[in-house]
DNA sequence: TAGATTGTTAATCGATTAACAATC
DNA sequence: TAGATTGTTAATCGATTAACAATC
């Protein structure tokens, strides 16, 4: 029996690039599209894009390239965007509220169901729309909705005790936007997003640029 | 002539978690720590650690391990946390409010000194302790009080015009929220958070986990 | 000393990129 | 047809992981 090897992250991560583009390609009313086309216009290699289009199994013609329609079709199949998902969110704060609020998320196939804080300020209010329910009751209501996605944006001392009640509910999912690495179960799927990894990474390679030029001797005159 | 080989992106973006780690062991009072310890910790190969850590400049001693303070003291010299560098945030909307206030950016070495937007019903009041200006002010602003760094969470339509001006105000790292790729001179730097590419990453392996539990019936039932 | 841990070199692994025949 | 583009296999590249002598 052979085994299906798992799609590679960094093909998961740019199809919605794709989508994104191959939406307004489709808006102009352009029915067919090349990989070196979308490679140009994404500064991705061509190769790099036929593959990871035909991760989601469409198939192209030589020298014609690929239908639009049926591309844009195929991502959204891929990626489970027609049937859309429910997910809770614990930490009803400033990122809290602008994950709730700002993101589109119903058009990626995530719907965020409800919020949970252990704040009795917040709790028994709504946020964008969104009830703000208290932390316990998160276990019972997962099961009971059959939940299977878990948003934590608490601060990094309490994000732990959050993960361990989102298991006890079922979720599956974890989207993990506090700094603090999950002791979870094996097959829990967790994504991190790590600001901080991310700022660090940015930040040091502007300071190699920066002593570059102090080195050079050549400022900020443009 | 060596040309040093930059540090690998996946190290920097694991230093802060040391980083983290490390603080609370030095709360503890404790002097010396290994990789294997921290690896243990943080579920990271011990050689990994032991690299990411060289990268850094710091030694270690066999059997014993590294002096925890010397660890804490190379990472954020290393990352820059102790100069901290001045940043502009585009797009006082939902996201943009939760990056000026809930994070803690001061302590990782940025500091956000003002917010831009085009909305006249922002522009002139303040957000989180910051100043909203008018955007076109800041290509201007940006070169006298030489900001470098550029944080874009505004739509995905005005993302280009926006990284345009940071550009023009001789910015030099661009992080950008936006879920649009940019055009940008070769020499600038740019982290894409893209949120969108990571909700499809965790929504298409949670589809495979439950297709799978589907076709073998074992449900919910934990 | 014995044994854990470092520093370093080699092997593995996975993703990106290059090469090229097949095809429309 | 000529030539661009696909589909696929091979080469390259970089990061992770394994192996092992040096050392405290």
């Amino acid at each position: 029996m052979e085994t299906t090897r798992p799609v590679p992250e960094p093909t998961l991560r740019r199809l919605p690039l794709y989508h994104r583009l191959l939406k307004v390609v489709q808006g102009k009313g352009q029915e067919h599209i090349s990989c070196p086309s979308i490679g140009d216009q994404l500064k991705l290699d061509p190769t790099q894009v036929r593959k990871d289009l035909q991760a989601t199994g469409v198939t192209g013609r030589p020298k014609v390239g690929f239908v639009v329609d049926e591309l844009v079709e195929n991502i959204e199949q891929f990626l489970g965007w027609n049937n859309t998902k429910e997910a809770f969110l614990v930490g009803a704060g400033n990122l809290g509220a602008a994950l709730l609020g700002y993101m589109k998320f119903e058009q990626y196939g995530m719907s965020i169901a409800a919020a949970f804080d252990v704040d009795p300020a917040k709790v028994g209010r709504s946020l964008r729309g969104k009830q703000v329910m208290p932390l316990h009751k998160l276990p019972a209501m997962a099961r009971r909705l059959r939940v299977h996605i878990g948003i934590i944006t608490v601060p990094a001392a309490a994000a732990q005790q959050v993960a361990d009640l989102m298991v006890e509910g079922g979720i599956l999912a974890i989207w993990n936007f506090a700094p603090q690495r999950l002791r979870l179960p094996e097959h829990i799927i967790v994504h991190n997003e790590d600001l901080y990894g991310s700022l660090a990474s940015l930040s040091q390679r502007l300071e190699g640029v920066l002593q570059e030029q102090a080195r050079t001797g050549q400022g900020s005159a443009a």
